[in-house]
RNA sequence: GCCCGGAUAGCUCAGUUGGUAGAGCAGGGGAUUGAAAAUCCCCGUGUCGGUGGUUCGAUUCCGCCUCCGGGCA
């Protein structure tokens, strides 16, 4: 049977991953009722709390039979990171493991389930304040010149954030003001799990591959499940289908209710999840109902590129094909040959 | 039936004073360290509706045909 620790008394955690419309909450769901799993989502739109049809959060029903940990965090006014998420989602993981139950990772934000397996430089978290300051600099002098100053004073980064990329730029300045340091000196001192020390900077990368059992900033043996339609065509028929079956659910009227709000606006991090920001642009009267259907879509669309991106690279994988009826049979046996048998 | 517009990339369209064409969107690839469902980078050959003519050469000019708008009967 599967063990709940494998090899080196490192206790047992699951990845599940895949682009959104692929298919993950439901095949948690099922996995939690053959396993003692608890389900901790991996997914940084369902953190808010009141946007719950445009996010495809599981339903009460679901939830019921399937607690997620980590969705309804926050407030959509809040703003939230990799870096909460990492010590959040060991929090979850260290009570679910101590109750002697396998933390179940789901959900789509593959930024997170990097932070988490690899950890992330002791960077500070974000100012808004130097982050306004910034912006309003490169309004009166421009933009290059934000870039060129990040030249003059980590020439690293410079060459490694594209001078079009002002989130990042700003992000780069700002960790500059805060701590006095490049960020790219700070990437170096340690770059996720360390192994890289002294090797210095190279790439905006800081690890390339790794094994599921090797990370040393996690310390769970994981097996990692990603799951896809095996053409992308699909997918994309699935995402269509979702984004129409959204609407028809009363997504706009969901999305009203949030720009009722005085607080919000679309410039929030909330507001600008896939589909919020289309729809509350449509109902602020920038785009007909057709043209919302049509880049509602093409934004989920977009989004699990993105993704697939992620994984296609990602190593230490078990691929499952949605839509196969022996999946959860198929991730039943993964899970028990990983845990039985070392690499 | 007649008149006027259209017909060019998957979609919306620009353009070539005649030398076989380019934007936006969609799509594809990539990057990814506290906003990550974010942000950014790279990728454009398509019987230029069909057919005949003029021409060294037609997607471009002319004729006819087909289809789609709009108008007149």
């Amino acid at each position: 049977m599967t063990s709940m620790t494998a090899d080196g008394g490192k206790p047992l955690a699951i990845f599940l991953m895949g682009p959104t419309a692929s298919g993950k909450t439901a095949l948690a769901i099922e996995l939690c009722r053959r396993l003692p799993c608890e389900i901790v989502s991996v997914d940084s739109a369902m953190i808010y709390r009141g946007m719950d049809i445009g996010t495809a959060k599981p339903s009460a029903a679901e939830l019921a039979q399937a607690p997620h940990r980590l969705i309804d965090i926050c407030d959509p006014a809040d703003t939230y990171s990799a870096a909460d998420f990492r010590r959040d989602a060991l929090d979850e993981m260290a009570e679910i493991t101590a109750a002697g139950r396998i933390p179940l990772l789901v959900g789509g934000t593959m930024m997170y389930f990097k932070a988490l397996l690899h950890g992330m430089s002791d960077l500070p978290s974000a100012d808004p304040v130097i982050r306004q300051d910034l912006e309003r600099e490169a309004r009166a002098m421009g933009w290059d010149s934000l870039h060129r100053e990040l030249q003059q004073r980590d020439p690293v980064a410079a060459r490694l954030i594209h001078q079009n990329n002002r989130q990042r730029l700003i992000r780069a300045l700002e960790v500059i003001r805060i701590t006095g340091r490049p960020i790219s000196a700070i990437w170096e001192d340690r770059p996720g799990d360390g192994e890289q020390s002294g090797k210095g900077v190279k790439d905006y990368t800081y690890f390339t591959q790794w094994q599921a059992d090797e990370s040393p900033s996690l310390p769970y043996t994981v097996v990692q499940l990603a799951m896809a339609p095996a053409d992308r065509r699909i997918l994309h028929e699935r995402i269509n289908l979702r984004f129409q079956a959204m609407l028809n659910a009363g997504f706009l009227d969901e999305v009203r209710a949030l720009m009722a709000r005085s607080d919000l606006h679309p410039g929030l991090p909330s507001m600008r999840c896939v589909g919020y920001r289309q729809a509350w642009a449509h109902l602020a009267g920038d785009c007909d109902y057709n043209a919302l259907v049509e880049k509602g879509a093409a934004a989920t669309r977009q989004l699990a590129k993105r993704q697939l991106t992620w994984l296609r690279k990602w190593s230490g994988l078990d691929w499952l094909e949605t839509g196969d009826e022996l999946m959860s049979d198929t991730a039943l046996k993964i899970i028990e040959f990983r845990t039985t048998f070392k690499r």
